[in-house]
This record gives C-alpha cells, sequence and structure tokens, in this order.
DNA sequence: ATGGCGTGCTCTGCACGA
C-alpha cells in the first residue's frame, strides 16, 4: 500500500495558506510536513485543513520559524525539541509516529554567515540532531527526517557552484555535517533515482532565479535503509513555485510501497 | 560592493531569510 509523504517550506503559512490547500487537494499526500509557519500555535488554522481531511500537529512560534505536520492519520508520540536544545527554544522541529512511519519534520538554522554566531549555532543544532537521530534510530523500525536542511548536500544541488563554494548553505562543516548524519543509516530518498540535471527546491526571489533555475536543492527526505529501499518515487512539484505570491521553495514529495 | 524580494514586528524602518 503506498504512502506518500510530502515536505515544504512554506514561507508564512498565514501569506500561503490557500496554495497549501489547493496543492493538498490535489496531491493528497498522507502527510505534508511544513516548515516556517510563522504563527503561534493559537493562530493555526485548524479547521482548513480538517474541511478537506488532514488533522495538524504543530509546533509554532510567533514570526519565526514554526513547524507542522499535517496528515490524513493519527498521529502519536510528538516530539518537540532535541536533547540539549537552549531555553529559548526557537521552534524548528516536531516528531510524531504516523502510521508505520516515525516521522521528523525539521527547519535546520539557515547559519546567515559562515563564521557567525549563527552558523556556529547551525553546526550545534545539527549536532544536537546527530545525537537525536542515533537514538531514534535504535527504537524506530522505519524512520524519515524531512525537511528544509539549509544544506545543499553536493555540487549537483546548486545551480552555481563556483559561486556558491565556501558560503552558508554550501560549506564543508555543513555538508560533512549531513554526511555524518546519513551515516548513521539513512539515504537521501531524491537521489535513489536518475533526476534531471539542474533539480532544485529553493530559488531566490531577487533577479528572477526561478525562470532561471538558479537554485539549491536544500529540502530533504531522508529514510532509513530498509525504508528507503521501499521508496518507489522522489520528486519536486516546481509548479507551486511558478504561482503568483508563492512561497521560495516547492514542495518535495516521496511514495514508499510499504507491504503489510 | 551592493542590492535585489518577501515576511512579520519593533510597524512606515528593521531583522531575518537562503
Amino acid at each position: 500500500m503506498p504512502f506518500t509523504l510530502a515536505t515544504w517550506n512554506v514561507n508564512s503559512l498565514r501569506q500561503r495558506l490557500p496554495q497549501v490547500l489547493d496543492w493538498l487537494r490535489r496531491v493528497r499526500p498522507d502527510v505534508l510536513a511544513i516548515q516556517e509557519t510563522k504563527l503561534s500555535d493559537h493562530e493555526f488554522p485548524v479547521m482548513a485543513f480538517a474541511e478537506i481531511g488532514y488533522q495538524p500537529l504543530i509546533n509554532g512560534q510567533k514570526g519565526y520559524n514554526g513547524v507542522a505536520l499535517i496528515a490524513r492519520h493519527r498521529m502519536s508520540r510528538p516530539v518537540t525539541e532535541l536533547p540539549g536544545d537552549p531555553d529559548d527554544l526557537q521552534r524548528r522541529l516536531l516528531g510524531a509516529a504516523c502510521g508505520p512511519l516515525y516521522l521528523l519534520n525539521l527547519y535546520v538554522p539557515n547559519g546567515s554567515e559562515v563564521g557567525s554566531d549563527k552558523y556556529r549555532y547551525k553546526l550545534s543544532w545539527l549536532e544536537r540532531l546527530h545525537l537525536f537521530t542515533a537514538e531514534l534510530l535504535r527504537r524506530e523500525a522505519h524512520l524519515v527526517l524531512l525537511g528544509d536542511f539549509n544544506i545543499a548536500p553536493a555540487d549537483e544541488d546548486v545551480h552555481d557552484p563556483a559561486a556558491w563554494q565556501g558560503k552558508v548553505l554550501v560549506s564543508e562543516p555543513e555538508r560533512q555535517a549531513l554526511r555524518d548524519l546519513l551515516a548513521l543509516g539513512l539515504e537521501d530518498c531524491f537521489r535513489r533515482f536518475d533526476q534531471p540535471p539542474g533539480s532544485y527546491s529553493w530559488w531566490d526571489y531577487r533577479g528572477g532565479a526561478f525562470e532561471r533555475n538558479d537554485g539549491l536543492r536544500i529540502d530533504l527526505i531522508l529514510a532509513s535503509a530498509g525504508l528507503a529501499a521501499a521508496c518507489s518515487e522522489c520528486r519536486i512539484d516546481t509548479r507551486p513555485r511558478a504561482l503568483e505570491g508563492p512561497s521560495d521553495h516547492a514542495p518535495v514529495v516521496a511514495t514508499f510501497d510499504l507491504h503489510s
């Protein structure tokens, strides 16, 4: 029975709600992980999703960050922070069991500039994620990490690798942190399949970057080894990025053919 | 080198994003 997962950084759910609802009605994934809702929990449009058959699990924050899992199935065992997170918690993570899977929806810190305080915060956040992922892999049979990783895994995920070399989202310490995470036993579902060159999930709003396909692939779906083998498709849906008033990210969708 | 675009708050400029 196919199980479809998607991730989308919506860059304000307040601004994007009609587009997100339209997309869910068309694509009907089992779960959509969204990032950058920029909404407090009490502002979240629960009813709008319920009306189209989806139940949200939310971890919100006023103005910045904020993540949610929108699912057609019951979710359980929620997790809203990483062990060791500072007290002034940024709402960047939401885990839950959903059907046969345990999902971890991530909005990895951007990092601002290599060498900045925010960059160091990004690397320390990735270290905490690494430790927590190792723990989850020990107890969950089928684990998926999905979301806005704010790291382009390799040069093929970057429209102009020479211009981006050493910059935030591409720098070696960030890529090494991602490789270390994968080495725990996760696979980048998108790269299990032949993909068109120039496949990206984010394009700057400025300078007609989307029209020129000047983008980065920073939105990822990582599956534990046994589960990745059941992944039958993974693609980036660029259509919403072409709409009027889009998010700067496109949704990424993966389908798993699970037995039993 | 800068700003370019979009969003939300401190709200008519600023911080932040990628």
